[in-house]
DNA sequence: ATCTTAAGCTAGCACTATTAGCTCTAGCTG
DNA sequence: CAGCTAGAGCTAATAGTGCTAGCTTAAGAT
């Protein structure tokens, strides 16, 4: 009954296996009941039969749409990472290109997590035992890791941060900086947003000491921060 | 029932329950193959089954010993946190008190939880669904961060550290930053020992880091620092 | 109007935790 | 030393899980 956009040329309409249509429905039916199920249970609590009740059907139904219990893991945790990768870059695109991107992005990466915390912890912690992420679902946090390393670059040449900023170490240094914050948060106040209580205020402090770490080499003679 | 050790001038030699005594030891064995399970099979591979399998005995009988499968979780937590809080109150006192005692504290912690990583992932990232550790099992890891608190009160007088830095926010900052580091390392380097991969190498860093966050307020004045 | 096949179903297997209730014997106790 | 108790094992059974095999039905392509 709708063709997404474009395309309705074709003599017969709607040809284009309604079929189809109805069976990516129920699919995305799936996966919106296993992240509520996850979220509700714990990301181990995400149960087949579980989600066979709610979608009405019996267990067995399940496995005409995904393989295994696995299948599905890898494809919620698929659907956190592009998401994850979507909301830090919307949050770095509008902020300040260089340091202010990076504490955007990082911070909109912890609101996401404490937000969506059993996918966060399904994709950062990889508590399910047998649960390998596949390379394709792996895929969007090598982008999310140059997306940073693009900013600290820009942060660089703004005179933000000294050179050595601009490279892998730095990265794995800021990211472990978040991990940590979120770590703390989601195993020791796991019924608070980003922002209340002992761990995610302490986020502002933590990127002060990481630039700290990061000295401009002559500080006062390049160009104002924040010009650029 | 039993009195420990010491104690052995009553009449009858070992009239203290050798029933209990046996018991005890099984209880111990059960745990060590239960830690051994968890190992192989991560955290929620932990099964009473294979427990029992391993000890030679069907699996109701596990019950003898203990009341759930949750309850040995709770058990292995507890002896989690008081070997953790050995291991690092053992590094702290081989260390000079003050910033040195408490860099060497969090390493051993961090050394700790990679050569434990089933134990230490139970403890501080609770990815076990529907276990709360119970108060008792718990009661530790405050010590612990009384102990790191103390470290920072010594470095405060030892003038490695501004006045600030006795403070429970100083505390949670340094906590953050190890368990953001392990984070790193179990999540994306399972097999690496620490000082090996791309994140256990960075905490000197880190560490520097943290003190540069607490300056000592008029530098060059006091005492140097490493005398006292 | 026919015929294919997707999408449901039931039955069943191999696991899991857990409970109930039986048996036997180790070892405490008179 | 004899006898009794209770502890430590067992089997059987319940209710849950993931998953496979094979049947049925009707939606929808032809």
């Amino acid at each position: 009954m709708k063709q997404d956009e474009a395309t309705a040329q074709t003599p017969t309409p709607q040809r284009a296996d309604r079929r189809d249509r109805r069976r990516q429905e129920t699919i995305e039916e799936i996966l919106d009941i296993a992240a509520a199920v996850m979220t509700e249970e714990g990301v181990n609590g995400l149960s087949l039969a579980e989600v066979a009740r709610r979608l009405g059907v019996q267990p067995p139904s399940i496995y005409k749409y995904f393989p295994s219990l696995m299948a599905i893991y890898d494809v919620l945790f698929r659907r956190g990472q592009v998401e994850h990768l979507d909301v830090m870059r919307q949050a770095m695109a509008r902020a300040e290109p260089g340091l202010d991107a990076l504490t955007a992005g990082l911070e909109a990466s912890g609101r996401w997590a404490l937000a969506n915390r059993a996918t966060a912890q399904l994709m950062f912690w990889r508590p399910v035992p047998n649960f390998e992420p596949s390379a394709e679902a792996f895929a969007p946090s090598i982008e999310m890791a140059s997306l940073q390393r693009a900013a600290m670059a820009d942060a660089v040449a703004a005179g933000q941060l000294g050179p050595e900023a601009d490279s892998e170490d730095a990265v794995y240094l800021v990211s472990t900086l978040i991990v940590g914050v979120l770590s703390q948060a989601m195993a020791n106040e796991p019924d608070l947003e980003w922002g209340q209580g002992r761990f995610t205020p302490t986020f502002p402090k933590l990127m002060k000491l990481f630039a700290a770490a990061y000295p401009v080499p002559n500080a006062g003679s390049k160009q104002r921060s924040g010009t650029r």
